[in-house]
DNA sequence: TATGAATGAGGCTTCATTCAT
DNA sequence: GATGAATGAAGCCTCATTCAT
């Protein structure tokens, strides 16, 4: 049988050894992801990584080019995931309530990885591979916003305001305010995450911002239907 | 007494001593202050300080217990200047005018040490000691702006807020907006930044954010004075 | 199988891996052992030992924690292959020869590794953990004795004394005397050692005092069997 | 009156610079003393020296060359003050007595410098001069011993040994003894020291040794008087 | 004499990466 | 594919000693 199998038995073999190498890939990856987690982009090493996974040292370049690729696509994978979660966003005729909704989702994302996000701005300010890849997310998320806001603007829904500066600033301040309350602790560190008081607010202050003088004091009571939210697109 | 002092000597040899040791100092401190400033936290050795400041290895360590503490004390350095500086911030009785100073400002000293500002996000990741000195700046002016904010809302100008919370997610924003605009580049990297129109909008966000229902529409035709600018205290 | 072997070609690898491993493991504890030997303990670096193994600085890492360890196992080692040998000491009817045994075998022991018990006591004196590793034999040295010496009074062949206390004060002559002597030079320094004469005078001062009233002048007229030597057990 | 000094007032000045000198030689020597007794040899370092004596850095090189320099005047100035103690060592006529007190005061002046004998013996394994040092104080001990066993040796009081030698190997027993137990904290570490138990014990096995056969069992019954105690001269 | 700033050699340790098997 | 031993560059930190004042 072993003559079996080295005669005919390639395509199994090749099939088998394809697995094998899916299922190591996927252990680094994983383990790479505990790892980043925990201990933050430049405490980590390699041999945490391997150690974690089972495998020998060694395996790990034969996956990864380097400690940053890993990195790389360890948050590739578990943005997919979340893309993949976030989808089924639910929209919302209200715009305050999209809003509100879409800050929520956002701030859960945010704190379903805590370290990860943690690490990867340590990662983005050490190194420009990681910089570039943490950029192009958060260029995807204001390009999302900032279409959101001309579309609502063209509609006469909101204040004339330059849309693409107006998505960069309240991007700062959701993205900010994710780190600071859910990665530091602030304001309190130590005691008990309000995530939905910290939703209130920055709904309100987007809401204010954006629809202003337009829907003044008007959450839900919209006059017309001010369309889809921004962020739930 | 002037046989006292070469009987001694001590007087005239200590300045001597003491302006030597405060140069050297002064020179460690700057070399310092440069090499963290271009290479950031991590990537930053002693080598590299104590060959820009011509220094031997050793001498570094005779004013730093380490890198970590050299670094504390740059940026402590730094931020005395600067609150020195501060201290000239014209005050305004136009409310949107002195909120539009504070930000301008305070973006004014962040482009003044992009690289530092940097570091300092990174070395937090990094030390807690270092991560300890940041919270510390920003929960200084976090204070102090939701301290201006509940001033006005004693006085009725501004809408009923949780001010703790409001000034926490405006400094995300604004420290935020600082960051990707000046370190960062944003919205266009390798563009010439624009940070007049930055102050424009994020004066214009924060304003509405505030006084919104209060004083509707209402930039600079000051209906009532709603009293001292939040950040120019 | 031999198939099944090289398919999966672990077994093979891995035992030369482990040889091979366990090469250098001997090299580089070989070397630590020799550079401890001449150099003492604090004077010994880790970049001499690797040195003379031949290997990069980084390997000794691979193979013990730090210095300190690299001294524990090189001396734990050592004494391995003493006892080793240790177990073929003579036994003897006559206890005057017994502990002569002891004491000359003790003494080879001792010169074999001149260096190393200097090193082992200057060791201690600048490391916990090797105080303790050095304590430990030291008490297993004693303790033996005192057992013997607790036999023997049992069975009424040996004056009536506090036989741990005996033991200590037996134990440190012998070991004293063998530093001073083998080590020290003492008492001509640089003339040939006589470890003979030291064996007598240990011997005889030994008997003296342990037998001393019970078999007054009997050294090798064995008046009845004193039983079996303390040291040769 | 500054004309008078510097005219007339040379010797005056030169007195006071005398004793100032003086004084911080004192200062320093105890310093040295402290730290080396609290830290042994090797962890001692200039700078605690002179930490403790309140003096610049530098001072320490006018008085002494090194440290290896000043350990050992520490050492001497320590043996200086406890030789002119030791004179007053009682002299009796018993002889098991005289050992006793010898061996009593032995290990009194042992441990009053606890942890000066343990930087000694230390420092001998690290620096050939204090290794002379050393070897002097113990060459002294041993000879006047020796002195001893002689002239008890002559007078036909004691068994016929190899004097030198047996001064040796008793010295050991004492000198190491007085190390385990008094700095070490054997047999037992931890447990309040007796010594007056080990003042016994090797007082009984001393006696037994050197005049077993001469003035059996005879603890103070002296057949006639074995003259001078040999440690008390 | 006394000072204390400056020096720089010397040692320790970590870890990303390679490579023979 | 997988292994894991080996490498060596790179950084950190200490401290004895010198020297200008």
């Amino acid at each position: 049988m072993t003559v079996d199998q080295s005669q005919r038995g390639e395509p199994e073999r090749t099939n088998q050894r394809h697995e094998q190498a899916a299922t190591t890939r996927r252990q680094l990856l994983a383990a790479a992801g505990a790892v980043f987690e925990t201990r933050g982009y430049r405490a980590t090493t390699v041999g945490a990584i391997t150690d974690r996974a089972s495998t020998a040292h060694g395996t790990f370049y034969l996956y990864f080019r380097n400690k940053e690729d890993a990195f790389c696509q360890v948050v590739e994978s578990v943005i997919l995931d979340e893309l993949a979660a976030s989808i089924v966003l639910p929209l919302d005729h209200d715009p305050r309530r999209g809003m509100e909704q879409g800050i929520r989702s956002f701030l859960a994302v945010y704190h379903r990885h805590d370290g990860l996000w943690s690490a990867l701005l340590e990662g983005a300010l050490q190194s420009p591979r990681v910089q570039e890849l943490w950029l192009g997310l958060r260029r995807d998320l204001v390009l999302r916003l900032s279409d959101a806001f001309e579309a609502q603007q063209r509609a006469g829904r909101m204040r004339p305001l330059d849309t693409t500066m107006v998505a960069h600033a309240l991007s700062a301040m959701l993205e900010w305010s994710a780190f600071t309350h859910l990665v530091l602790g602030e304001p309190r560190p130590g005691a008990p995450r309000d995530t939905e008081t910290l939703v209130g607010v920055l709904t309100d202050l987007w809401y204010r911002s954006v629809y202003g003088s337009v829907a003044e004091d008007a959450p839900g009571s919209g006059a017309g239907d001010p369309g889809q939210s921004p962020l739930s697109a």
